[in-house]
DNA sequence: GTCTATAGAAAGATAGAC
DNA sequence: GTCTATCTTTCTATAGAC
């Protein structure tokens, strides 16, 4: 490894923050709506100088679908060290909690699960796919561990607990209540992580 | 009200044809990725004959939500006359049901909620939202009537429990669970049934 | 690598004949 | 009202100078 010149670090400095910016402009537009233009504004560069860093709008989409899973490996890894270790059902709660944080912050990238050509671009990339197949492993840890601890609804198989928990990223009962105005981000929160680990129903 | 005559009846006939086709491709691709061509494609006319039906694609994808609503008002009204009436916690599953097994049909259109335009032109239409109120006011009565009943988890307020049903017509967990391919449509419905309204916890 | 300028393609919307 | 043909805009992507 060597150390890295100024102006390799001047380059990864100008690729985080178009990273960056596509993901705030992913969160707030969407994959369609969004354009290579208005990040290229935000960054302050010309479009023409983006494309010389990612070489097409889907490979942007895909570079900060893989900043997000990086950053949710390293709320986990957190979750992991804490000592003494919370309970599994705890962790599952945390996580949730994170991901719906992260979207009230504006800083979930929202893409279509329709649109083929982003899917392939997703499918097709290791650093994306390693990232989700690990964070996917820990998570799983987890519920198999909160199951095996009698803590989870006996009636629902592991997948449907992981692919729950990670809906509530793009869960839009938040930005309806928000809308409605009447309370903070963390009540929204602690309402809508209430009805997914406890339920609607009475208990 | 004069008899309509045969050439009414065609137009309302091709009407009907456009906006269910609008409303398969709005399921299928969702808002952006739906092209009006394909749409008049579809339904084997001209792009410009659309155009004299409908004034632009987000009218369009406006008439497949106030069919969409109809369908949810007809459905609510079918459980309100069943006698014995069901309890109304039963009533809020078994509209969330339903608004699942449209989905699974292929039949939930999906709009992007950050679509300015479409908003727009949602707002803007008293014949969507009048829909949209008296379905809200229907169903909040059930969401009320279980909450007297006791049925319901007295940490969350009647405008949680409402939206969270709601969701459930574009929860991608559908979807996911679908493409896993280990279980039926029907079995999954079952189980993100049971996540909503039991919850992801044990009990 | 960054810029200006532009090519190329897609899609919403319309003109005008019938 | 329906058609073919076309306009217009928007956006992805690239060419070519520096």
């Amino acid at each position: 490894m060597d150390k890295p010149s100024f102006r390799e670090r001047v380059l990864v400095a100008r690729e985080q923050a178009i990273v960056e910016a596509a993901n705030r402009l992913l969160a707030e537009k969407g994959f369609d709506l969004m354009t290579v233009d208005e990040v290229a504004a935000q960054v302050g560069i010309a479009k023409a100088s983006l494309y010389k860093h990612f070489s097409s709008k889907e490979s942007l989409a895909a570079a900060a679908m893989v900043r997000l899973m990086d950053r949710a490996l390293a709320f986990v890894a957190e979750r992991e060290a804490l000592d003494p270790a919370p309970a599994p059902l705890d962790q599952l709660k945390a996580v949730a909690r994170w991901s719906m944080e992260v979207q009230m912050a504006g800083e979930m990238p929202s893409l279509p699960a329709q649109n083929s050509s982003l899917r392939a671009e997703l499918t097709g990339r290791a650093d994306y796919l390693d990232r989700l197949f690990e964070l996917s492993d820990r998570i799983g840890a987890w519920v198999e561990a909160a199951q095996a601890a009698g803590a989870l609804n006996p009636q629902l198989p592991p997948e449907v607990v992981l692919y729950t928990v990670y809906a509530r990223a793009c869960d839009p009962v938040l930005a309806v209540l928000r809308q409605a105005g009447s309370a903070s981000s963390e009540q929204i929160i602690d309402w809508v992580l209430a009805s997914c680990f406890d339920g609607l129903a009475a208990r």
